[in-house]
DNA sequence: ATATAATGCGTGACAAGTCATATAATTTTT
DNA sequence: AAAAATTATATGACTTGTCACGCATTATAT
């Protein structure tokens, strides 16, 4: 520690080009801003959260399920399922009980007021995915979604093997 | 509710399916996936938590700079960086002082013990980015950018002009 | 020159994720 | 049939991220 070192503008700028450039820069705040909109459109329909949205239009569209089932389609941990269904509960959108054949899994089922709280969301969150649209064409879409298969899979990958890999070579 | 409807497994995968092409409900599992790895990956690269290596690398590689440069670059609200650097500045990573010409400004500057956690940490990050290369070419990595701009563009779209966008149709 | 606005940072409160671990119920082994 | 392994869920502890608000400090207007 000499004689402190000046901020540098340009290669502050320079920097922040260079991580433009970085998926791995990239996705959280991508990811970031997907949910803040997300949680900003359904203010306007209705004020559910993001989990309690994602719930009722799972067991709106597929009918009754377990957690299990709930947290495999929304790619998730079930534990955020555990403490979001007790406030759904409360307020009155689901119902659930133990599956009397299995008695570990708990079915939950959408009551009338779920299904209520869907339909006011549902076209908000409908012309969110229909504004999409109109920003990037189907095909582009089809793009963007086989690349982020790829994109997953590498993600998926231990980092074990990954490093691993390298060292083979 | 009359008869508890029951669970029809085809439904569900069928909504998955669905939900496999839904770009909103994508991206959460994906940048979920990228964090687990990137923390696994800073495991083995000596135990720095994301945002500590993300500041440590931005310092090195940028020089000294504020709170809100740092932020700036990395994406991501100020208040995350004022919460970690109290803990970096224990563990003798980095220094910080006042700025003399507006002493609203902290400057950050990474220290020699900061630099020598870099410098374990960046070769294990360095041959992520390279495993990740070895998966997609250059010019798909380019593509999937391009539609992630405009992605972000979208997604930092707010939710009131899009819905009124839609109305005015 | 002084009132007003904007900026930088710290902090409290929250959401959405993860993992690890515990417990009860079911399956599989032996 | 009893022991061992697996599965479904709940819960505690943690990280990454957001926003809102308050307090200094600096910049801008009148």
């Amino acid at each position: 520690m000499t004689d402190p070192e000046n901020i540098d503008p340009a290669r502050i700028r320079e920097r922040r080009a260079q991580e433009e450039l970085n998926i791995f820069s990239r996705l959280p705040a991508v990811y970031a801003a997907s949910r803040v909109q997300g949680q900003r459109f359904l203010q306007f329909g209705g004020g559910l959260s993001i989990v309690e949205w994602r719930t009722l239009w799972d067991l709106c569209d597929a009918g009754p399920m377990t957690i299990r089932d709930l947290a495999a389609i929304q790619q998730s941990d079930h534990s955020l399922l555990s403490r979001a269904l007790p406030e759904m509960h409360r307020k009155g959108y689901v119902t659930s009980h133990r599956d009397d054949r299995d008695k570990r899994q708990t079915i939950v089922e959408v009551t009338a007021k779920g299904r209520a709280a869907y339909e006011v969301a549902a076209p908000v969150m409908a012309r969110r995915r229909a504004a999409l649209r109109e920003v990037l064409t189907e095909d582009e879409i089809r793009q963007f979604l086989a690349l982020l298969d790829r994109v997953e899979a590498f993600l998926r990958t231990p980092a074990d093997d990954l490093l691993d890999m390298e060292m083979a070579k």
